[in-house]
DNA sequence: TTGGCATATCGGGAAAAACCGATATATATT
DNA sequence: AATATATATCGGTTTTTCCCGATATGCCAA
């Protein structure tokens, strides 16, 4: 748990936004819901609903991946992304305790 | 309270190391203890601890101010800077339920 | 195997951050 | 008034971040 690195990637209102939309997948990304949810989102669906290009999408949320904040899953030709609430919880108690 | 200004405060090393020791004045200032810590640690104090150059601690210091990490109280040629504890607390809570 | 779609990676230009040394400002002392 | 001390601000160099377009890779379908 790398603190510089979690706060450097939640540092920036794209990302944050991201990670926000993906507390409710059902409610920000409904054109996904014959997929489900299970695994989060895909990264077109982000790419689209955020307004920047695909790379830099991608890129953020490799470093959202790095920091420990969302997990990936690979199904075919998607990657589907979804939040890891376990680091934010720590990142919470470590705000209190830590920091 | 703004959640990127707070978080890129937050990214960098030398700044979270800053804040560490501002939790404990009496532990990691000793050289102070006469002037006590009711407003915190003066600038000069965190500087040579931390060793970085003068400018740049005080750069420091007043982008942790304007995050809402730390305030900020001029007495005489002195300003020293304490932890602002509610936004840390806000911080913690504001994890676990906003982003 | 060819083509199409989703994602990742690469190379780069512009803007911001990380520092620094020099200088300005404010206060205190003599 | 002159000097000393503490801090803030300014100007600059280097590194990092923010984005982009182009290209590569991986998977699937025809």
């Amino acid at each position: 748990m790398d603190q510089v690195e979690i706060f450097k990637a939640l540092s920036n209102k794209a990302r944050l936004q991201i990670l926000n939309w993906l507390k409710d997948p059902e409610v920000h990304f409904p054109e996904q819901a014959e997929a489900g949810f299970a695994n989060g989102v895909c990264v077109g669906r982000i790419q689209e609903k955020v307004g920047l290009t695909q790379s830099t999408v991608s890129e953020y949320l490799t470093s959202l991946q790095r920091a420990g904040l969302i997990t990936a899953t690979r199904t075919g030709q998607w990657t589907y992304y979804k939040r890891n609430e376990e680091t934010f919880a720590a990142l919470s108690k470590l705000i209190q305790t830590d920091i």
